[in-house]
DNA sequence: TAACCCGTAACGTTATACGTTACAGTTCAT
DNA sequence: ATGAACTGTAACGTATAACGTTACGGGTTA
């Protein structure tokens, strides 16, 4: 119940290590082991972080791959949210 | 550090809501709002819990989404963890 | 035996994470 | 200042996965 609108991953990469380490796309990218094109689309939102890249970005930066993914998961939960009221789904009780 | 080779979701989906309640696929299906196919793949381990699943199973179970998400990302995890050993990727340390 | 329900396999559709290539804008060296 | 090198992104192709529809084999039951 404390979801808040999360921002999308890439820009929480962007912000906190691609701009504060002074990286370039293509630098990161190479580090990353991935082309310029994947990480691009993850910095301008146009990708989510996948659990490979959470294990990469855990391994280039040393932070926890869980703590990328798990980012991803409330983002992606926030936007599945939005269609809660919309679903069509039954109740069922116990018993 | 705490992860303990995480069963599949659909494995706790059965044995904590479908079974207890005595549901068959057909019945469980059709409440959420799926096809029996949707759910069987689930249960047997063939496909994950999607964001917009976790909110179904919130809807008919009362749970909440976000733990079966996080479910399905920590077992996600596991999997993509296995690789890290062979993922090159270069540390790039902070200044 | 025939009608019915159940679970799953087969097939098609759509979305997405990835790579390769191509392109427009900068920087820099001649 | 003109050409080379680099940067970020768009365009296109591929593989995987979540979904639905249909079809099928195995029970139960009338």
């Amino acid at each position: 119940m404390k979801m808040h609108n999360p921002p999308h991953p890439g820009e929480v990469l962007r912000e906190l290590c691609i701009d504060p380490m002074g990286l370039s796309i293509t630098e990161a990218a190479e580090a990353l082991g991935v082309s310029r094109k994947t990480l691009s689309a993850i910095l301008n939102g146009h990708a989510g972080i996948s659990p490979e890249m959470a294990v990469r970005l855990s391994l280039a930066f040393g932070t926890s791959s869980e703590s990328w993914l798990n980012q991803q998961s409330q983002y992606d939960l926030w936007e599945a949210e939005k269609k809660r009221k919309s679903l069509k789904v039954r109740k069922l009780s116990a018993v």
